[in-house]
DNA sequence: ACCTGAACACCGTTCAAGT
DNA sequence: ACCTGAACACCGTTCAAGT
């Protein structure tokens, strides 16, 4: 028997209908976007997106897994660049997708798949970001809270809408801080 | 004719369906609660729910009055301990909640007293933890930016579990940050 | 293997009808 | 004014049946 005869048809269709998801998702948002509609555009019957994906949740991840390597590459891109116009950058960036973002964090509890998806995300962001905050002389004793604050804050701003002022002030800040940590050390009684 | 004729009993009605919904959403979530759930513990049918309130938003909302009513309450109750240690109590209580806040994020696209709402709340929040910074001594230029940024990572840690140890070193980190901010003026050029 | 028509289950919401 | 039984609309998901 030929093994994988004609793998490229199943690709072919199961990437259409990420094609459609992703632009029905980010546009109008994943609870407005039926299956139905997906498969309309995407030239199938509600049904047949069930035979690529095992649920609505799965093509969310399927949809999320491309947009996040679109946004890691982009990122790549920019490494030269100054820090706070990285952050300003990614922010913008990620903003288009904010519906999204709050999507997963609402159904991370229903989802198992999600929530692996959403603590794979992390592990990947906090990567990057630790890495910057070496760059910038924080001391390792501080990375991690100075790590977390930094995700907190960047997914903050998208939820948040700020204005171009108000955004560049919190990176600004952000960064001023990331300095100031790195030129203090911590002292056990700061409280 | 009676004006207010046993107003007393609309509310008290209204109370029990609001102390059902609080404990359903609370423990649940509001997605798995249905309307017919929230009837029922309160002894009426889902029908019923509505001459009581608009749709399963507004019961959300009456929620979230009363759990931030009882919130506000406590803060005020701590105002003499020390930043950290009010912080901390913060995010404790506020995790109890944590699946609502998410909710509440995912659904301002969709209701709109749901968004005043959640707008109303940041108000108030931003407003204290504004008289926190300025306490701790943070410039007024950097209040604006300083004040989002903690709001963005007290939210951020009822997302994302961390720990306790994890907790401490974040929100001390960030006092410390405030701390620096404070005595380091700002400079144009710092990025 | 791939796709569909038809149906199921569930849930928010409405409405006519009761007291 | 307050409450209900019954029904509607909608949507995710499944299943038996087709090619």
């Amino acid at each position: 028997m030929p093994r994988n005869r004609r793998p490229q048809d199943r690709e072919e269709k199961r990437g259409e209908i990420v094609a459609a998801a992703t632009r029905l998702f980010v546009e109008e948002g994943y609870d407005p976007t039926t299956v139905a509609r997906i498969g309309r555009e995407a030239g199938v019957t509600s049904n047949t997106v069930y035979w690529y994906f095992k649920d609505k949740d799965e093509v969310l991840v399927a949809v999320l897994d491309a947009l996040f390597a679109q946004f890691l590459a982009g990122v790549a891109e920019r490494s030269a660049e100054p820090p706070v116009e990285q952050l300003l950058w990614a922010v913008t960036e990620l903003r288009r997708v904010n519906r999204l973002i709050t999507t997963v964090h609402a159904r991370v509890a229903a989802s198992e798949s999600l929530r692996v998806w959403h603590d794979g995300f992390h592990v990947q962001v906090e990567e990057i970001l630790r890495s910057h905050l070496a760059a910038l002389g924080v001391p390792e004793t501080d990375q991690d809270a100075m790590t977390r604050i930094g995700v907190f804050v960047v997914e903050g701003m998208l939820t948040h809408a700020g204005g171009a002022a108000g955004d560049r002030a919190v990176v600004e800040t952000l960064v001023r801080s990331a300095r100031g940590i790195a030129a203090v050390p911590s002292s056990p009684d700061s409280r």
